[in-house]
DNA sequence: GCATGAAAATGAACGTTGTTCAATAATAAA
DNA sequence: TTTATTATTGAACAACGTTCATTTTCATGC
């Protein structure tokens, strides 16, 4: 019966990547103690050291499952005949439904910070290229002479524009809006947008 | 000689606020110790829990002071005679070089978390009123129909756009856009909000 | 099957946090 | 000066993440 190592260790590093993921949910990721993980997965608390290197990699991990989580909502949110505009609106609804539907694993997504001086690793970076390329995309249309270096970086600014009113909104930290509002003012936002970028064509 | 005490105490906690911010810019929020500020202010360990009720509240002080700097700098940026259009860019463009030159103590606003269920005070709330009311004076020029409350609700929206632009750029998070860029892109942003919102004035 | 070497699992122990509190020192009042 | 408050002190505590000598489990060669 080879491999039945690696089965195991396997086994273990889904399950502690799957109870890290229901505790961030459920208490945020300032909730997540080792502890807890290792008396949840049944395994001693020394047994997490021997499939992630420490607390911040497998919350990297954790991370991983919900950018591949937030990718399938905002790739099916998308109709496919839809124009620039009505793509800018259904990304911008469906990031923020992700972040009210799944608020917790969404927040830990910026809330969670690194060592200082450790940087992301690149396949973390990798992973969250898909939100600029699901947004140049229709950009490309309503930007039809900029070159692909601006459209990256013209999308990220749309995204980061989004992700501020959705960031600010969900934070206790400001007083907020009701959610009812909140989707009007996502929409409303993507419509300006995708009103100027028209109007500032030339601009650019 | 009365009144020693009270004097000693609110210099310890002028120190200690101010130890406190320094170390906050230096090494980031996370980098805050009780101990550090404890030995740089020459008190004992448990003298700073005499001025302030834990780290949380003199975090909390500490972003108090940054928001009061923030307000001066934003106020300062907007020339008299401005449009509503050349408002949004001066307000924009200087909230990105307080974030640029004050990082940590910037960033510190928005990372620091309170623990789970914990509200922030009022009086921190209150402090964050004015960027609102900044951004609604030249917005209510741009949508005169418009009643207080959306104006206050579509102010904040622009805000965390752009904030979330600025946001996004400054975390080491995600690949980043160099400094000379991020200017364009925020002034970009400020011209597309302000030509988006005149195109879809009406449509509020 | 059994013995042997390698790998994984264990949990007590360590270092570093924020916070507390009995003991001490300093100040105001008498 | 004496006495009663009040502030200051820093050792001690509890709660973390992480490590590592020890024990247990598994794969391999006879």
């Amino acid at each position: 019966m080879a491999g039945k190592r690696e089965t195991k260790k396997e086994e273990l590093r889904e399950r502690v990547l799957k109870a890290a993921s229901e505790i961030i949910e459920a208490h945020g990721v300032s909730g997540l103690r080792a502890r807890d993980i290792a008396e949840r997965v049944g395994c001693a608390l020394g047994g997490l050291y021997t499939v992630f290197a420490d607390l911040d990699e497998l919350i990297l991990h954790v991370h991983s499952g919900t950018l591949k989580r937030i990718e399938e909502q905002l790739r099916g949110s998308v109709p496919e005949a839809a124009t620039p505009r009505e793509t800018f609106r259904h990304l911008a609804l469906a990031y923020l439904a992700f972040a009210q539907d799944n608020r917790n694993l969404w927040k830990a997504l910026f809330e969670h910070r690194l060592p200082e001086g450790a940087a992301p690793p690149d396949w973390h970076l990798a992973q969250q290229a898909f939100l600029i390329q699901l947004i140049a995309a229709p950009l490309s249309i309503a930007m039809p002479g900029a070159n692909p270096d601006a459209l990256a970086i013209r999308a990220r600014t749309l995204f980061g524009a989004v992700h501020g009113v959705v960031s600010i909104s969900l934070e206790d930290r400001f007083t907020g809006i009701t959610p009812g509002h909140l989707e009007d003012e996502v929409a409303a936002l993507a419509d300006i947008l995708a009103e100027g970028i028209a109007a500032t064509r030339d601009a650019v």
